[in-house]
DNA sequence: GATGAATGAGGTTTCATTCAT
DNA sequence: CATGAATGAAACCTCATTCAT
């Protein structure tokens, strides 16, 4: 990757890191460009030799973090596993993004919404890939339901796109009281609790019976 | 305009609704005190005898609406009604302000959290408020569950607060994706499909099925 | 005095009363009419039926307090007592203004003068009048010192108008340095040193001799 | 204009002079940031690259003028002049600078107070600046004075802190109302005259006259 | 006469952006 | 390419003053 001397890409995401860091800790209307700077370690200007303005960074910072998500998110959908498998893989990669660093991300989100809600110009940006993503997102629960249907892994009367709706909203909803209750909610317990609501919904038993006789 | 006795309260609710206004279009950060002032047909200065400072608006606009949600879950509660009847309300009343209060209080929320991370002092305030909310939600579901397992009308196993926790988390979620995705979820299926399938896991059928005998 | 039934003197002077408490705290530019109209315990609205401004309000003060001492200055230039004693008296007028009450009224002095030096509409009056002060009180002095050396209790030789000066300026100087230095001098004992080494300059000691074998 | 190396602190003394010469014409709280940018020919926003706040810049013009009279002082001290030489040559510099520095200094020390009373924290440090400041001044002839004993330039009964107090005061007082008074006294008669009071009573006439026999 | 709600001019300060080096 | 000094628009907020009651 950096056969050519300078790699105009790698620094664009040093500075991302840096913004991502200052983002979390004072949010996007709390960060000032100097800080930015002195955290990515450059000078002011320079800055602006590879994002267009302060909008533009918060918006690349997003792009990024969307589009590593979305990239698990494919990697789960081609994966070998049955569909009661990914069912399960794909909350976790929920769940994890939960705990440690990503934690953090979280409350980045929190921005992108703050400022995606706004009639602003970069507001419909974000609106239109805060969409997207929630679409594929929904898109990719709806997938591995369709898939456990066809296997006889779910029920055959359920509806996917509905019963995707249903676990992104829960998913959205843990994260958003999890966030803004400051930890006060077990997640991982309400998860696991609504993953058996959920199953015991979807799952068919019998075909599962089946499965493991063999 | 001024025909009756000054009320101070009065203006400064009359402030509070321009602000809203203008803050869900524009954004905390991204409205002036000018605008509200203009918006709410009074003078700059004015503002200031209403209200300590601009944070001192967005808190008190916060407030304003938590406590309009407040009361309407207390008379829930303390409502004749059965608690499945309950139960069915306090959802409905969920779905109704998602037309009129509560639809401006989500896009104020990301407001909320905006400003919590930038002003860590306000911040503090805001998430314990935040959090008082939330908890006052969950144990209204709480207690209407609990009446309902005492009454027979639920089952007597389920853990009524880990229940109440699923429950707000998705009516949270679904009112966040339904903002977020600019309607473009129907929220009402979702959330009719949403209690069958809660229902089918609490409500104790035969109880409810001999109270219709009588 | 209250024959009338309504006086408007006295209720300036109040409204100054109440306007000093506060300048000496706080400061001529650090004080708020709102201050002022609490403290005199009326609204806000009725200062402006007994002065023009707020400059009118310092104005009147200051000359309120410049009057009062011009008053005892007469009143020892008229009284009976002899020259050396006057000089005395003039001295201890002095001394004394600067305990108690009177202390913090000079630290209102050094308002005046801080308004008097600049361009100002209101400090130009500010400087003739304290100017005119300044006069007057050399004035006292000189006259004393003229009557003593007439009299025979001053050495005939001394310039009486040089030597107002030299008085007048060493006790505006430990004033400043009294006020200023947070009272680290002590003011007292440099007067009564001073007064020794100015006497001893100027008193005519065989006269006093004569005078005291009488 | 702008060949030199940036040079910070010269930037700095440039942006003080100017507000030097509006604080003076205006005082501190006539004075706007926006007059002192124009008076230094650059923009607002640059001002607060070299100064936190308004109040700093004050400070630090106060603390300026302070410290070059404090060198001015420390260079006499440590001359080889004899007392009586030091003694004449520290009141020369005291007339000298009424010229120049000293008189701007005067007028801003009111200001000085004025914030000083305005502002409690800025205040304090105001007040014991000034305080020390007064201290080294009076130090200064205190030890031109016990020098002069020591060498017997001076009489050997006389209190050299309470003597030094006495000179401090009187120029601090002349130059007062040299300021206030427009003018109005000739301070260089006045000088003079007071000198030949204050040296009649410490200068040791024999001792003098023995050396100058030399 | 007395009031205090209303006002808006004008103050200080911040900070994204530019541009000469 | 990199820089950071310079900038000024625009924000928040204060407060002397007015005026309807």
């Amino acid at each position: 990757m950096r056969s050519k001397p300078f790699d105009k890409e790698e620094k664009r995401n040093q500075i991302i890191k840096a913004a991502t860091k200052i983002f979390i800790k004072k949010g996007f209307f709390g960060t000032t460009i100097s800080e930015i700077a002195k955290e990515a370690d450059i000078g002011k200007g320079t800055i602006y030799e590879y994002f267009k303005s302060k909008d533009d960074i918060i918006f690349s910072t997003f792009s990024l973090y969307i589009n590593n998500i979305r990239k698990k998110i494919e990697k789960i959908i081609e994966s070998k596993l049955n569909p009661k498998e990914k069912l399960e893989k794909a909350i976790t990669l929920f769940v994890e993004s939960m705990n440690k660093e990503a934690d953090k991300l979280v409350k980045l989100m929190f921005d992108f919404w703050a400022i995606a809600v706004k009639e602003r110009q970069i507001g419909k940006s974000f609106l239109i890939e805060i969409n997207n993503f929630y679409k594929q997102y929904r898109a990719m629960f709806s997938e591995i339901l369709i898939q456990g249907i066809k296997n006889g892994y779910f029920k055959k009367y359920i509806n996917p796109h509905q019963q995707a709706i249903i676990i992104t909203c829960m998913l959205d909803g843990i994260l958003t009281q999890y966030v803004m209750g400051n930890s006060c909610i077990k997640y991982q317990e309400t998860i696991k609790s609504f993953i058996s609501t959920i199953f015991k919904g979807i799952v068919n038993e019998q075909h599962n019976l089946l499965k493991s006789y063999k």
